[in-house]
DNA sequence: GAGGTGACGACCC
DNA sequence: TGGGTCGCCACCT
């Protein structure tokens, strides 16, 4: 995936496909891990249309820096936190417990 | 065709 | 240290 022959877009969701199952990344590490550290609120309005790909990419394993999920009222009350549970993800009031273990930083396990 | 908007987060007082 | 400001850029109106 060339940066330069595909819009912002078309990058962030090509790493929100690589997030593993059972694991969870923030705008923030996608943003940086394209090369533009403050365009996070892209990734988030991004994973806004996400929905309307084919086929629809793991938005849920997105969430914010603080592990909350701040998406979830896209996917329906509900159903961010069921579909990160079904992957072992525990999540209370809207946090993920252990996020910072679960954290997958595209950084570090894409080196670039 | 132009302007407002937004699942965020870094930076600056 | 903590709150406010501003960047980012594809979409929708």
């Amino acid at each position: 995936m060339k940066p330069e022959t595909y819009t912002f877009f078309e990058n962030v969701y090509y790493v929100v496909r690589l997030i593993p199952s059972g694991r969870v990344t923030n705008y923030g590490a996608i943003a940086a891990y394209l090369g533009s550290a403050r365009s996070s609120r892209m990734v988030g309005y991004a994973m806004n249309a996400a929905h309307t790909l084919v086929p629809p990419i793991a938005a849920h394993r997105v969430v914010n820096r603080m592990g909350l999920l701040t998406g979830k009222h896209h996917f329906g009350e509900n159903r961010m936190q069921e579909l990160l549970e079904i992957e072992g993800i525990k999540v209370v009031n809207d946090q993920v417990i252990d996020f910072k273990k679960l954290f997958w930083d595209p950084m570090l396990e894409l080196k670039i």
